[in-house]
DNA sequence: GTGAAAGCGCTAACAA
DNA sequence: TTGTTAGCGCTTTCAC
């Protein structure tokens, strides 16, 4: 087996077809002005060798990078690990957004990114000085930093924001997080609920609110009162107990209860069962994001499914689109976000809240 | 704002310093022969210019990448994250990986490979083309493919395997799947069982024998006997209902069962439940993984957990510090698996097997 | 100890 | 339609 310690490069190819490196360059990029013949000796040569173009210089050369970029919570994705919950979101962005990155030859890296803003600017920075990425995604609760997005702006990198409705610069896709309260909510009505209470996430997130909006205007066309029946928590179990036992110990408490994430979902299962409370015998439950441990609790949770995956895939497109020159849509993308029920919820005792 | 649309290199700072080119570059490569206070007016420059070296032209220039490749079998990958059960190997991997990296200003990137030998050739070669990393790391069951290795000796990569035990090339890392296997084999003839069943992995998964053989050794120590003791699987959950089934309809069925993954394990336990077996009345289980599902079910499963986020980390360390220069050990980098004990296993009824 | 030169593999702008 | 010429930002020689 021949040791190839010098790597193979355009010259190589242009040499073995018999061409200027200029034409081999047009071939390896899909650009127009090579007749089929040409470009069918580049590419005989291309196979022949097993060339691959080296990204570094690419990127060099002054055009793409093949690097896109996610920029995810760095605490919050680390506690996630650290807990081994399974952390639903960073594996839903690899399965959607390497698969589609790697069907264009692109490559997906992670970066973590601490919330404070002087500090993003700098992690930023160095992050895109580094790499000079194609395209960078920006996930909850960066999606809607006007000080990242200017960076982008700046640095003339595309980029896509996940749950975020706002109009401006970059792709905005969102999962219709307040569509996705609704159904929920609904549900619950349907089943003669009356008193349902909402458990928020914290404020930071742009998503908090719309879920918050979602259950509130349902309730609203119910002519359901919402006196006593919203707290908020931070998306950690804690507040998950504080807002529940909250809810639970008021003067007249829910008969069922959406939890904004999976997290206070089960602090609510937790506290539901200290007291007594049966699932859903006593009280319907209700998750947000279905990650793994919620089809393992007892009972199984009902939660609204996030199309994570999907929708990365979405934002790599957007980005590869723009970047192709090829036209892209103007208003945010919506792939919505649907209800999967499970043992959890059951109409209240005596049939009305 | 300033709008700044040109990238700073390290002309500017060279420029701003009042030195050459060269001089800057040794200063950002910590390279000798740099007076201290030619260093100081360089770093002033840097900080004060916020220069980040583009990680692509340090590349161009024949020097690192900063890129640390992570090999992980695509199927396999792919199929946990779908089924959305706590993918824990990537996210470890991405915990004790990413974290490393970060502190020496290296990515860490997951490579998603086919199994079959052809395509991992072409595979690879595409990957290392594309991406000149540093450093390789390779995960089971491509730890000790020869194929791979030859590649990388080739084009002079560092790399590690994880979960193998193999010399030659590359430095090779265990968590010491035959002791961790005896570990769970001791417990439970600690707790008087006396037929003790195996679940065995697929055997192109070299820690597979490791784990039986800690499982048929400790068994002989104890002149046990373990006739009919043994079933195969290969991961799937399918197939640990198959063999589950096998062990516990068996003439003379185990009282304790240790099964290779999780995911065959859980299936254990569906099949204990079907036939009226109590866990751990009737029958102990010990699990090996500890991925974040086992905590869920009822009763949670003692496993053996596998310090993946450790040795990946202690994996970028070692391709880093070859990189460096700096010495590194000769061995097999032993980072030890524990026994994590839950509420899945009991003495045997009657107080013997 | 420091600097000037050449070149890494590729693409953009130009010329032919 | 094709080829030529400059760079891209950095690191490596090898002088001084």
């Amino acid at each position: 087996m021949a040791r190839k310690k010098q790597s193979i490069t355009i010259k190589h190819v242009a040499a073995d077809a018999g061409v200027s490196l200029q034409t081999v360059s047009r071939v390896i990029n899909n650009e127009p002005n090579v007749r089929p013949e040409m470009k069918a000796r580049v590419q005989a040569a291309i196979e022949k060798l097993g060339y691959v173009p080296s990204i570094a210089a690419q990127r060099m050369g002054g055009s793409r990078s093949y690097l896109i970029l996610t920029l995810n919570d760095r605490d919050r994705t680390i506690a996630d690990w650290r807990e081994r919950q399974g952390t639903d979101w960073v594996d839903q962005m690899m399965l959607g957004g390497m698969l589609k990155c790697a069907e264009y030859g692109y490559r997906l890296i992670v970066e973590l990114v601490d919330t404070h803003s002087d500090h993003i600017v700098r992690e930023l920075s160095a992050a895109i000085a580094a790499l000079r990425p194609d395209g960078v995604i920006l996930t909850p609760p960066h999606s809607d930093n006007p000080v990242i997005a200017q960076m982008l702006i700046d640095h003339h990198i595309s980029f896509a924001r996940i749950g975020s409705l706002a109009e401006g610069p970059g792709f905005a896709l969102t999962m219709d997080d307040e569509r996705a309260a609704r159904l929920a909510t609904e549900h619950l009505i349907k089943l003669r609920h009356r008193r349902i209470g909402f458990i928020a996430g914290p404020s930071d997130y742009a998503l908090s609110g719309w879920r918050t909006a979602g259950w509130r205007a349902t309730m609203k066309s119910a002519r359901l009162d919402i006196e006593g029946l919203l707290a908020e928590g931070d998306f950690s179990s804690a507040s998950g107990r504080l807002a529940a036992a909250q809810l639970l110990d008021g003067p007249s408490p829910p008969t069922a209860i959406i939890a904004s994430n999976d997290r206070m979902a089960l602090a609510t299962l937790e506290v539901a069962r200290e007291r007594g409370i049966e699932v859903p015998g006593d009280l319907s439950l209700i998750s947000f994001d279905d990650a793994p441990i919620v089809r393992q609790t007892h009972p199984p949770l009902a939660a609204v499914n996030q199309p994570i995956a999907e929708v990365t895939a979405r934002a790599v497109e957007l980005i590869i689109d723009e970047r192709a020159g090829r036209p892209t849509p103007d208003g945010p993308i919506v792939v919505e976000a649907s209800l999967v029920l499970r043992s959890s919820t059951a109409p209240p005792r005596g049939g009305t809240g």
